[in-house]
RNA sequence: GUGGGCGUGGCUCAGGUGGUUAGAGCACUGGGUUGUGGCCCCAGAGGUCGAGGGUUCGAGUCCCUCCGCUCACCCCA
């Protein structure tokens, strides 16, 4: 009996790996000109890091880790997100001792069990980006710009660069005590879920989606009319750089994040494309986050990419170059050995050789020459070795001549790569 | 955790009101060309019809249970 996968757990095949490396190629290029620095962090971090730095009390904290207790009796946790391992990691090794600055990525599987759906799976990949040691309004608008270049790099269009402030230590907590109090006086038109929400998450009263909360919801406090004058004038500097930028974005005081260490600037980028899970990327400021868990205090911020909805918003379009491929048909004992040489050598000359294994027929071998792709087959065989020779075929233009083989592999190599067009 | 839709060869799907050996296209192998790909033609191989139980002379088809996939809610990248 065969042992399928676990839910939620994709494999990811050959042919989407290919746009997956794509997408890492565009991404790492991208960060290099913004002087992000790569930083490849455990998968599993100790329990305690994800409840402090996320929030004890958020879904995913609560009800979406895998969490267990390896052998020595420790509460282990598959990383929900990557923000907190590189924070830990950047105060573990000082790194703020060599440069307050750090502008860091990691490209990486996150673990949530959650049910899966469209753009949704339990093991999932982000590409991550942290600056870390900056208060400057510059780098918010920098790093929003950094991510919608990414996905601009990418081919990809049609998508939406939402921001808000959620405010501070300072004026948040206001905002949302009188909001707990307004929603109390209007539990009645509240659809179920927000009513729960009332007690446990009120800022996500925010952005339900249900319209009869909507229409309830008229005359609630506004979250923009309680920043603070810091996080105002953050907020207004925020855009004017990134109008600077040239990056269109629109304000939305509506936008909440469901992790706890968010302050002033948040942002998501969404498509219509992705269905319900919309955002393709999101991040936002934490300047309380790196003190709390147990470093200098610094501020920093960070967004993530979802690898598996960028890779729905580029679909197929992508044409990717492809590498020339040779592919050696053999016929006879003799032969075999040779084509086997032959793409031995070239292949150490860093050129995609094939050869049969099976003893099909030329028939069959030319066939599945054709069928992956290959521009150049040599035909090597009885008549051929006779006449010490072999037989070239271009596939493209079905041309095909005899070269001389003496036995003398490397000169052969060196008339394939002329032909190939190529260094051997 | 909740709800809708769907499970038939590797893939995409046909299979009125239950009836004999479960079909097609693509892909695969061989042949038509005793050594030549793509197009065409012929042949072949490949399926416990998601699993288990039930009704029936008889179940891919009807009923129940479970499992899986998928979309949506919740939540989030």
């Amino acid at each position: 009996m065969p042992i399928p996968g676990i839910r939620g757990f994709k494999d990811i095949l050959p042919e989407e790996a290919k746009r997956w490396q794509h997408i890492e190629k565009v991404a790492r290029d991208v960060f290099r000109c913004f002087g992000f620095k790569e930083i490849r962090i455990p998968i599993l971090e100790k329990t305690e890091l994800f409840a402090r730095s996320i929030g004890e009390t958020t879904d995913i904290v609560e009800k979406e880790m895998y969490t267990f207790v390896d052998r020595s009796g420790e509460s282990l946790t598959l990383r929900p997100e990557a923000t907190a391992s590189i924070l830990r990691a950047f105060i573990e090794h000082g790194l703020y001792a060599q440069d307050k600055i750090q502008k860091l990525y990691t490209i990486g599987p996150m673990f949530r069990h959650e049910r899966p759906q469209k753009g949704r799976y339990r093991q999932f990949h982000q590409i991550n980006a942290e600056a870390i040691g900056l208060d400057s309004p510059t780098i918010d608008a920098e790093l929003m710009t950094m991510a919608m270049h990414i996905l601009s790099a990418l081919g990809i269009s049609g998508v939406e660069l939402q921001i808000n402030s959620l405010g501070c230590s300072h004026c948040r907590p206001q905002f949302r005590q009188d909001l707990q109090s307004f929603l109390g006086t209007r539990q009645a038109g509240l659809c179920p879920d927000c009513q729960r929400r009332t007690v446990s998450n009120p800022l996500r009263v925010l952005d339900c989606k249900v319209e009869r909360c909507r229409a309830a919801l008229e005359g609630m406090p506004s979250l923009s009319e309680y920043l603070c004058p810091d996080c105002k004038t953050h907020l207004h500097a925020v855009e004017r750089q990134i109008q600077l930028f040239g990056v269109p974005y629109i304000i939305n005081p509506l936008m909440v994040r469901g992790l706890d260490y968010y302050t002033r600037t948040t942002f998501e980028i969404t498509s219509l494309a992705l269905g319900a899970q919309s955002a393709v990327a999101a991040g936002g400021r934490y300047d309380g986050l790196i003190k709390e868990l147990g470093g200098p205090e610094l501020s920093g911020m960070g967004f993530a990419i979802g690898m598996e909805r960028l890779s729905l918003l580029i679909g197929d379009l992508q044409k990717i170059e492809e590498e020339p491929i040779l592919f050696v048909a053999a016929m006879g004992e003799k032969a075999c050995v040779i084509a086997a040489r032959i793409a031995h050598r070239l292949r150490l000359a860093g050129i995609q050789a094939e050869i049969d294994y099976e003893g099909h027929s030329l028939k069959s071998q030319m066939r599945r020459a054709g069928k992956i792709g290959a521009s150049l087959v040599l035909i090597v065989g009885d008549d051929e070795l006779a006449r010490n020779s072999i037989t070239m075929r271009d596939m493209k233009s079905s041309r095909q001549w005899a070269v001389d083989f003496n036995n003398d592999i490397e000169a052969l190599v060196l008339c394939i790569g002329e032909e190939m067009g190529r260094f051997v």
